[in-house]
This record gives structure tokens, C-alpha cells and sequence, in this order.
RNA sequence: GGGGAUGUGGCGAAACUGGCAGACGCGCUAGAUUUAGGAUCUAGUUCCUUUACGGAGUGCAGGUUCGAUUCCUGUCAUCCCCA
């Protein structure tokens, strides 16, 4: 087999790395280790996409720089395979999910092997193996057994909750209560996004726009027992702790938007009847801030304290508990009216800013504690009962959002805030005439004792003198919400929890965890997988042995929720560390060892939530003292996306002036409208075996720097568009690897650009590493041979100073290449490489070796096969990285550029050692900057020794 | 609306801390060569004028500098995420 044949030796490789259990990862790691991990997939019946092994074969090549480099590996796979997909396959078949995640994992596992990643399969798992989801719901139990104790800050064992004397004295019911109620893991009345279509509820990121992410189903909001997780409460340390990985910035802020936190203030407004005012005022100053608001009053928040004299109304979220009883009779109605409608949107829809504002006025009113003027209290759904306390003071002239309704309701507003100087006259006086909104800081006007201090200074010294009345206090808000952790689906992990049943069997409301030792708590069979419509889970349906337990005399009934998809993937790399165990989740020793995650490579779309869950599960589990590092991913990069091949396309004016022409050669149109359905362009179609489709790249031209459609005058443009089954440009890892070989598309996914880039797939761009494969094989195999033979230019020559030089070189490029995960350009190093000594008939054999341990991570199975024939012992795997000698990697003469003016006049050859003064006589003495130097005046001469030489001259 | 990223040849891209813009690959052009291969080898290829030893050029407009793809200000466009 002299040419180069991936079809026979990329298996050949395969299984004899899987013999030699070359990857097999060692229990504990040597003095010098790495933990290179990938998000792991879901398993989706279509397979691989191009997407996934750009990631993994990055992570692949440093895996195998790193063994090379003498570090145990720790570069592990699995599936996340738990999911709605596998559910609703199950739901149309009848089949049990878990037969067809496992042919699915099979699927996924064999091209994954196709693609020769370096990974320790012994330390594969699945989120749906029972052995793994004992762990996941150990976790669950440690979350219920766990508070969050705000002065240490730190998660801590429910026993140690101290507990109040009237809690202590109400008995074990009480202190039972008392306790649930603050568990990291807990149960609550949400208000939940039902989705009848799904017999689900979803969270908040699978609704768009009011319908259902999968399945486009309607989704209304409905109040529902659910099981929630306080991550909450680690809100601070979460967006703390950014700060000291490594993670790109716009990664960590999104984070931080997510969690969002704000600093303000709550105000108590009074809202009770005007002769008690007094009397409640008086109450409050005695016994200052309440933790409960208590009836005869309105509890807000605001980030801007500072404009409370300019508070003119007030807002209550539609789902405010108090707002039936502040509603008078007479707009009862029209309130009841109102939040009916409101019920049926989302969160989203609601904040929606391009949407005119609505709210109804509740007849009440409240008395702004600042200035003791009453305010009219609205019902408005843009204020979110989920965010602060559900009301608001509304500020028209300083907020925008209040300003809208402000003037949609024509309510007054009071400028209370000076822009200051800078501001352009007219827009000043505006804003001061309540004309204009103005957001930013500035000096306080209007506003009794704050006049004339600027906005912190306000907001520092107003929420002080109300906390002194008892009427304010300093708060902390988050736009992150506590975590919804309940689904009513069959395929997920079953919550180790059980209900207690009274006589006529209708839960108590007493909840029992399972004992460690009862776990697993495997699925039950059931008889179908369909949901009933109902918010009660598919596995309400369970057998009844399954279901219902007995314990001490006593019934219970399972919990038949199960947790969400992201529970899996929250702990999977603690796994990895040591996944036979079955004694405990993983052994401590081995996870100090191994831990934090070294590298972490995935996709962006994860850069919120995954990220977020599994952080906050991993400070609980450091809180309770089973992990060593406060954050489990030390260095995250995001691998972009890979788009489509480029589309061609026109404008509708060039079609029609060419349209006959084009008719004549077979193109059609196809129009491209924009939202409003204006023509914007015209997609270009071309007729083959009978199937009209989009012209690709050989049939264009390009000349004088435009893009013609080939043998037309039409002026073209590309774009690529996202990989979609839609538009049929979905480019599978199968397809590449039949044509071309795994090793080249190793190669092309990594040389399309810089990893973290979104790039368009292109063809022509696997036949160019293709070719460079070939042209390596080349300049080192005999192709012409029948055996397996070594070129005839490959012999144990002495290596000349060039050949020392362009080795070298190559070393050090590549190596540091490598480092700053520039994987495209190291590629082109190689490349360079090649073509520099594809021209030496003499290739000194050594050279040659080292050039293989180069390549081996990023075509692994061509290099071995390479390595090989140049007689290298076993396995170029086993190699270690080759370093290079300075002496080398300089040249002894370089090319200096001499410029005048800044502008390129000559170039000189000089000794790369040459000094400034040297350099600066030997641009002189260049015959062409002598004569353009002469009859000027040098004003400056600027020298940068081995860089270059400039003249500033007067003319 | 908010946040982030990116704009460099026909295309994917490269350029270390401010120092020769376009490495490497695709495509294209010319030549050589092969029974044949998705061949191979050699040379050229930013654009405009062209005798180039000329001029312009890193989205656009300014600024700092002897010198800017790189730093600063403004602006436009595209993409992603969030609301």
C-alpha cells in the first residue's frame, strides 16, 4: 500500500491503540498532570455533527502534547443522554427510552473512536447509567440535607441549623417545617410555565415567546408543587469567584449579567387607613425594620433610592399577594380583568419594550415615606412578580420604563434629578420639565434634605434616615432566581424522596429523603411513556410496588417528578476521576489529585446555564467538605461555530437584468425577503440530476476582485449560514472521514481558524489538508513501492545548516503554537516543513522521526503509520516532544527594511547581530537610499537594531 | 433595548510587546510532466495604472506617533447571547 490510505490505516491504528491500552489514564496522576475535558454530547439519533470534533480534537492534540510532555492525562468522554428527545421517541414507539439512548450512545461512541481521540474509554460513562445516577441523587440528598448559612457564607449540614426558641418550644412538626424550609433543595408553589402539549412544565429558557421551545405548544402559567434548589443563595460567591478563573471575559459577564446583582434599597410605603399613619409611623421607628412587610403596608425595591421624592405612582406585579385586598370594589373588576389577561404571558413578553405598556389602577393609594405625599397604586404586568418584591415606586422622570407608562397613563412626573452642566441646554431643560427621561446619575433637586447631593451621596444618606424610621433598608436583589428542578417526565433521575400518606391516603405534607444506602432508586417499567395532560409525571402511572413504600407502620408514595437534564451534567468530571467506584461518588484522594478541570472545552450555548449549575453544585459539594477547589473549571474556551458552506446570491435588480441569459445556461431564482417581504436578494439555483439546487463555488468566477457567476457578467455575493436540516447543508463527520479520512478532517476542523471563531465549512479546504497529508507521506513514503518503503531521498544523512534551521524552527513554532491553542497556524508550520524539505533530495531520517512526533497529535494515525515505516519503536504516541536548540532557531544574516518617511525605500542584508550604529551606516550605505537621501535634511534617525531603520527627512 | 464578539485579497486566514500587511491553505494563471488517479512538479497571484524602482490599501471618519491591522475617539455593518 505505498499511497497514503486512510481507509486502511486509521483502523489499523485504532485497534491497536485499543490493544495496547495506549490512553489508559493511570489512577493517580505522576508529579505533573492535566485534566482535559470536553463537554460531553447528547446523544441524538442523527449522530455527529462537524461541530462536535472541533472541540474534541482540540482538546485531543493537547492531550497528546501533554503525555508527550510527561503529564499524566486525565481526558475523559461521555453522554449526557438523559432528555426530551429520547422521551418523545418513546412516546411515539412505546419503547423504552433507555433502549434507544444506548443504541444512540453506541452510535455517537463509534464515530467518536472514527475520529481516533486519545480518550480513556475505560472512564466512559453515561448520566443515564444507574451506577452513575445513584451519585446524582447522593447529591440531591446532600442539597436536602444542606442550609446556607449568610454569615459564614457557606452551605452546612441541616443539623446544625439553629433553630428559634417559639420553633424549639412549637415541637418536631414545627422544627421539621422550620428545617424544610431551609434546605437547599426544597419544595415551593411556583408559578410554572405549563405546557398541556408536553404534559410538562418548562423552564423559563425552553418558552419563547409564550409557546414551547420543542413542539411550539402553548404554555400558560399556573402555580404548582415543585422541588427547587437555593442557588440563590450562592448568588455572591458565584460572581465572585469569576474572578479568579480563567475564562474569557464576555463568558464571566454574561455570568455575572445572569446573576445580576443589584444594590438598593426596600421601602416600606404605608397603604392603611390615613388616621393610623401616625400611629404606624411611631410603631416603626420603635421597632425598626421588619423581615415581613406585614398588611397595612407596600413592600418595593429600587436600585435608586435617591429619586424617591420623585416617585408619582406605584406598580404591583399582577401575581401580587396583596393586591386583591388593596383593590377598591369599584376597579375590582377591572383588575380581575387585567391580571386574567396577564396570566396568559410570559415573563418575556411582558418586559417586551417595543409593546405598548398596560395596567389598570387599583383605586388604592400609599403614602411615599419620604415626603408623606400619597401615590396611586397601578397593577402593571412590566413589573415581574419574581424580581425584588414584586412592586415598585415608579420613577417617570429617572426610569424609562416608568416613563413610558407615565405617559401612556398621563400621570404626573417630577424631575427630581439635575443632569448637570454638561448636558445640552435644551435636552436639560426638558428633562428638568419632566419632558424627557433621564437615567443617569446627578444632582438631586426637589428633593427636600438631598438637595444638592450628587446620586450616590443621595442614595446613601435617604435610605439611612428611612432605616432610622424603620420604613427602609439597604438590600441586595438578583435577577437570578432560584433554581426550578422538578420535571413531570419519565426519563430522568427519580428523586430519592418520599411523600408521607395519611389514612385516606392524601400526602401529609411530610417529607422523608431515601438513606444513602437505599440507593440507587433505579426507573420503574412502565406500560407507555404518555403524558396524561395533567400536571401529575408519567410516573404517576408506576406499578404500585414501586410507588408506594412502607416504613415504621407508616404509607408513602414516592415523588414522581424526576430532576431536569442539567442534573447529570452538573457533577459528570468528578466521575470521570474515579468512575468504578462503587463505594462513593469518588474517592477523595483522587479528586484532590486530579482537580480543578485544567482545560474545559464546549460550546458557548452552555455559557450560562450549564456552567452556572455545575459551579453552584460544585461550591455546595466543597462547602460539605467532598471537593478541594471552590471552582471545578480552572480555564475555559469556547470553540466557535462552524457554519454552513458559503451561499451565493445577487440582488433583484442584477437578476432581472440578466434573467434571460440565465434561463439560457439553467440558473434560477429564488427571492430572499426580509421581515417586512421586500425582495432583498435572489438565491441562485441550479438544475442537477433533475433536482434544483444552490450553485456552489465552481460555478462562479473571480475576476478584478468581484465574484461572477461562471460565463455571466452577474456580479455575485456569499454568505454562509448556520448548519441546518432546513437548508440542507448539514456536512456530517462520516461523509469526510469515508472521503478523505479522519486524519484530514482532524486537520481541516482545527486549520479553518482560530478555534474560539465562528468559520463557514469549505470543501476545497479539506482537499488543500488532504493534499498536505499526501505531500507528507510523500517526502517520507516510497508511493511508487509496492510495500510500505522509504523514499528514496529519506537516509540517515548529516543534516545540512538550512535543514537544522528550517527543524528547529518548526519546533519552536509548533510548540508554542500549541500553548496559545493556535492550532491553524502550528498546522501551517507543518506545511512549511514540508514543502521545504519535499525540495531536499537528501532527508535526513532523524528529521524525519521528529517531524512525525510533530504531527502525531494532530493526525495521529498517519503519523503513526509514519513512524513506523521510518523504523521508529512502538508507538509514536509514546514519543516525547522534541525540544529545539536556540542556536538554530536564529538566522545568522537578516533582511532589514530601511525606510524613509515611513514609507518602504530599500532593504539591506546585515548580520543579525548588528548594532545600531552599524545597521545605521549600512542603510546609509545603500545605493538607493544614498540617492534619496541626497539634497535632504535628516531630521531624526530611527534605529531598531534586527528591525529596521527610518529616516524623517525635510524636504 | 442591554451585553459580547468580529470587520484584512476572489475565499478561510496570518502578522510576537506599535516596526517589511497578506505567512499557510483554497481558488486562479502560465509552464513542465504522467498509461492513469480528486494527480505531481516549477513559477506567479492584494488592487489600480503599468517600463515599475509608481500610486492606493487592513469597514468608514478622525486622533496619538518617526511609524498604526495593532493604541485612543467617533461611526457604520455583520454575527452571537440576553431581555
Amino acid at each position: 500500500m505505498p499511497r497514503y490510505n486512510p481507509a486502511d490505516i486509521e483502523p489499523k491504528w485504532q485497534t491497536y491503540w485499543e490493544q495496547h491500552h495506549c490512553f489508559r489514564t493511570p489512577e493517580m496522576p505522576g508529579p505533573k498532570k492535566k485534566y482535559v475535558l470536553d463537554m460531553f454530547p447528547y446523544p441524538s439519533g442523527k449522530g455527529l455533527h462537524v461541530g462536535h470534533p472541533e472541540g474534541y480534537t482540540a482538546t485531543d492534540i493537547l492531550a497528546r502534547y501533554w503525555r508527550a510532555n510527561g503529564y499524566s492525562v486525565l481526558h475523559p468522554m461521555g453522554f449526557d443522554a438523559f432528555g426530551l428527545p429520547a422521551e418523545e421517541y418513546a412516546i411515539q414507539t412505546n419503547t423504552p427510552p433507555r433502549q434507544s439512548t444506548e443504541r444512540d450512545i453506541a452510535n455517537f461512541t463509534r464515530q467518536l473512536k472514527m475520529l481516533g481521540f486519545s480518550y480513556d474509554w475505560d472512564r466512559c460513562l453515561a448520566t443515564t447509567d444507574v451506577d452513575y445516577f445513584q451519585w446524582t441523587q447522593w447529591i440531591f440528598l446532600l442539597l436536602f440535607d444542606t442550609w446556607f448559612d449568610p454569615v459564614q457564607q457557606q452551605g452546612r449540614p441541616i443539623a446544625e441549623l439553629p433553630l428559634p426558641n417559639d420553633i424549639l418550644a412549637a415541637g418536631e412538626a414545627a422544627i421539621a417545617r422550620y428545617r424544610d424550609q431551609h434546605r437547599l433543595a426544597y419544595q415551593s408553589d411556583e408559578l410554572v410555565n405549563w405546557c398541556a402539549g408536553l404534559g410538562t412544565v418548562l423552564a423559563n429558557e425552553e418558552v419563547i415567546n409564550g409557546r414551547s421551545e420543542r413542539g411550539n405548544h402553548p404554555v400558560t402559567r399556573m402555580p404548582l408543587r415543585q422541588w427547587m434548589l437555593r442557588i440563590t443563595a450562592y448568588a455572591d460567591r458565584l460572581a465572585n469567584d469569576l474572578d479568579g478563573v480563567d475564562w474569557a471575559e464576555g463568558i464571566k459577564n454574561q455570568q455575572r449579567m445572569w446573576i445580576g446583582r443589584s444594590v438598593g434599597a426596600e421601602v416600606d410605603f404605608y397603604t392603611g387607613p390615613a388616621e393610623r399613619l401616625a400611629d404606624w409611623q411611631r410603631a416603626r421607628a420603635a421597632s425598626q425594620w421588619p423581615a415581613v412587610a406585614g398588611d397595612d403596608c407596600l413592600r418595593i425595591f429600587t436600585t435608586r433610592p435617591d429619586t424617591l421624592y420623585g416617585a408619582t405612582y406605584m406598580v404591583v406585579a399582577p401575581e401580587h399577594p396583596q393586591l386583591s385586598r388593596l383593590t377598591t370594589a369599584a376597579q375590582a373588576q377591572a383588575v380581575a380583568d387585567y391580571c386574567q389577561a396577564a396570566a396568559g404571558k410570559s415573563d418575556r413578553e411582558r418586559q417586551d419594550d417595543k409593546k405598548t405598556k398596560t395596567g389598570v389602577f387599583t383605586g388604592a393609594l400609599a403614602i411615599n415615606p419620604a415626603n408623606g405625599q400619597p401615590v396611586p397604586i397601578w397593577v402593571a404586568d412590566y413589573v415581574l412578580i419574581g424580581y425584588g418584591t414584586g412592586a415598585i415606586m415608579a420613577v417617570p422622570a429617572h426610569d424609562q420604563r416608568d416613563f413610558e407608562f407615565a405617559q401612556q397613563f398621563d400621570l404626573p412626573v417630577t424631575a427630581v434629578l439635575d443632569p448637570g452642566g454638561d448636558t445640552d441646554t435644551e435636552v436639560r431643560a426638558a428633562i428638568l420639565a419632566g419632558q424627557v427621561c433621564y437615567t443617569g446619575p446627578g444632582t438631586a433637586i426637589h428633593s427636600g434634605p438631598l438637595d444638592g447631593m450628587a446620586t450616590d451621596q443621595a442614595k446613601a444618606a435617604i435610605t439611612q434616615r428611612l432605616a432610622a424610621a424603620g420604613v427602609a433598608a439597604e438590600s441586595v436583589n438578583y435577577k437570578l432566581r432560584d433554581w426550578l428542578f422538578s420535571r413531570q417526565r419519565f426519563w430522568g433521575e427519580p428523586f430519592p424522596i418520599l411523600h408521607e400518606l395519611d389514612a385516606e391516603g392524601q400526602p401529609t405534607g411530610v417529607v422523608v429523603p431515601l438513606e444513602v444506602s437505599e440507593l440507587p432508586l433505579d426507573l420503574p417499567p412502565l406500560e407507555d411513556y404518555k403524558p396524561h395532560g395533567r400536571p401529575e409525571p408519567p410516573l404517576g402511572k408506576a406499578p404500585a410496588e414501586w410507588l408506594y413504600v412502607e416504613r415504621n407502620g407508616k404509607r408513602y408514595k414516592r415523588e414522581t417528578n424526576t430532576m431536569p437534564q442539567w442534573a447529570g451534567s452538573c457533577w459528570y468530571y468528578l466521575r470521570y476521576i474515579d468512575n468504578r467506584n462503587a463505594e462513593q461518588a469518588w474517592d477523595p484522594l483522587k479528586e484532590q489529585a486530579w482537580m480543578p478541570v485544567d482545560l474545559y472545552v464546549g460550546g458557548a450555548e452552555h455559557a450560562v446555564l450549564h456552567l452556572l449549575y455545575a459551579r453552584f453544585w460544585h461550591k455546595v459539594l466543597y462547602d460539605r467538605g467532598y471537593v478541594s477547589t471552590a471552582e471545578p473549571f480552572q480555564k475555559l474556551v469556547n470553540q466557535g461555530m462552524i457554519l454552513g458552506e458559503a451561499t451565493y446570491f445577487c440582488g433583484p435588480a442584477d437578476f432581472a437584468t440578466h434573467e434571460s441569459t440565465l434561463a439560457q445556461i439553467g440558473i434560477s431564482g429564488q427571492t430572499v425577503t426580509d421581515d417586512e417581504g421586500h425582495v432583498i436578494e435572489i438565491g441562485l439555483l441550479k438544475e442537477v440530476d433533475g433536482e434544483r439546487v444552490a450553485i456552489t463555488e465552481s460555478d462562479t468566477l473571480k475576476q478584478k476582485g468581484q465574484i461572477f457567476l461562471a460565463g455571466t457578467e452577474l456580479v455575485l455575493r456569499s454568505r454562509s449560514d448556520k448548519m441546518s436540516k432546513s437548508r440542507g447543508n448539514v456536512i456530517t463527520p462520516d461523509s469526510i472521514v469515508e472521503q478523505f479520512g479522519a486524519d484530514a478532517l482532524r486537520l481541516y476542523e482545527m486549520f479553518m481558524g482560530p478555534l474560539q471563531a465562528t468559520k463557514p465549512w469549505n470543501m476545497a479546504g479539506v482537499v488543500g489538508v488532504r493534499n498536505f497529508l499526501d505531500r507528507a507521506w510523500r517526502m517520507i513514503v516510497d508511493d511508487r513501492a509496492d510495500a510500505l518503503t522509504l523514499a528514496a531521498a529519506v537516509g540517515d544523512y548529516e543534516p545540512t545548516e538550512a535543514q537544522r534551521r528550517v527543524l528547529h524552527k518548526t519546533i519552536k513554532a509548533v510548540t508554542e503554537d500549541i500553548d496559545d491553542l493556535g492550532f491553524n497556524t502550528a498546522i501551517s508550520r507543518l506545511m512549511e516543513f514540508v514543502n521545504a524539505f519535499t525540495k531536499d533530495a537528501q532527508r535526513p531520517r532523524e528529521m524525519m522521526q521528529t517531524f512525525t512526533i510533530l504531527l502525531a497529535p494532530f493526525a495521529p494515525h498517519v503519523a503513526e503509520e509514519l513512524w513506523q515505516c521510518l523504523g521508529g519503536q512502538d508507538s509514536v504516541s509514546f514519543q516525547p516532544w522534541p525540544t529545539y536548540e536556540p542556536q538554530w532557531v536564529v538566522d545568522d544574516v537578516i533582511e532589514v527594511p530601511v525606510q524613509i518617511q515611513g514609507k518602504l525605500r530599500g532593504k539591506v542584508w546585515v548580520p543579525a547581530e548588528t548594532t545600531a550604529a552599524d545597521l545605521l551606516a549600512a542603510a546609509k550605505a545603500d545605493e538607493k537610499i544614498a540617492q534619496q537621501l541626497a539634497g535632504v535634511q535628516v531630521v531624526k534617525e530611527i534605529v531598531v537594531p534586527g528591525r529596521l531603520v527610518n529616516f524623517v527627512v525635510k524636504p
